[in-house]
DNA sequence: ATTGTTTATCGTAAATATACGATAAATATA
DNA sequence: TATATTTATCGTATATTTACGATAAACAAT
C-alpha cells in the first residue's frame, strides 16, 4: 500500500515536497514559462503550445493550481490563467532556504 | 496509457523535472538535511531516523542517487552516503534560475 | 566455516500519475 | 433558440510510485 506515513514529517518538509511534485513533470515547468511569457493565457493557446492533449494540459493546470503556482480567472467561456507570484516567491525561497541549509554553496 | 513524450521538452527542463520529482516525497527532502547534519551516513542511522522500513529507505536513497544528489561509498559491509555538493549547487541554480525567469522576485 | 551485520533487491499490493477521447457545462454568437 | 467555442470532468488504460516483508549478497567477526 502506498500509504505514505506524510504525517510524521513537518509541515514545511511536506510543502515543499509538494511544490516539487509540481514542478517535476516537463510539461508544467513548460507551463509556467509559457504564462510568464503570454500576454494571453487562455487554457487554448497554452495547448497550442505543447505536445499534449487538451485534457491533459488541463489536468497539469489543475495540479499547479492545487498547490497555488498559478491561478485561473473565469473571462465569458474562456479561462485566464496567470502565474501567482506571491506562492512562486514564497517556493523560490523555500527551495533556497534548504539548499543553503545542507550547505549547499 | 502514461507515454510521457518527454522528447518534446528541451534538456534542461526534462533534467529540473527529474530533480523536482527526487525533491517530490517529504521523506527524501529530510534525508538530505539528515546528510547533512549527521557525522555518520550509513543507510542504517537514516533509517533510524525515518518512519520507514529499511526496504523503502533503500529505495528513496536509490532515487537521490538516480539524480545525483547522493553518492554512496562502500565502507566494508556498511554504505556510507553523503550529499553530491555539485548536483546539489547545478540544481540550486538551475531552479533560482526557473523562478527568476518566470518573473519570480 | 559459521554466524551476525548491513544493505540492496525481489515480489507484491495499493495508490497515484499520465495520457487520451468523449462528454458535459458555461458562455458567446448567429 | 440553435450553434459554436472553450474548458473541466468522466471513463479508461497503462505506467510509475510507495510501501512492506522476505531474501540475497557482501563483508566482518568469532
Amino acid at each position: 500500500m502506498a500509504s505514505t506515513k506524510k504525517d510524521e514529517f513537518t509541515t514545511e518538509e511536506i510543502w515543499l515536497s509538494e511544490i516539487a511534485k509540481a514542478l517535476s513533470h516537463p510539461a508544467r515547468i513548460k507551463i509556467l514559462k509559457i504564462l510568464n511569457e503570454m500576454d494571453s493565457c487562455m487554457v487554448g493557446s497554452i495547448v497550442d503550445k505543447l505536445p499534449l492533449a487538451q485534457s491533459t494540459v488541463s489536468q497539469h493546470l489543475k495540479e499547479l493550481k492545487r498547490v497555488g503556482l498559478i491561478e485561473g480567472e473565469i473571462d465569458g467561456p474562456k479561462i485566464c490563467y496567470c502565474l501567482n507570484n506571491k506562492t512562486l516567491s514564497k517556493a523560490k525561497t523555500a527551495l533556497d532556504k534548504l539548499f543553503t541549509k545542507i550547505g549547499c554553496c
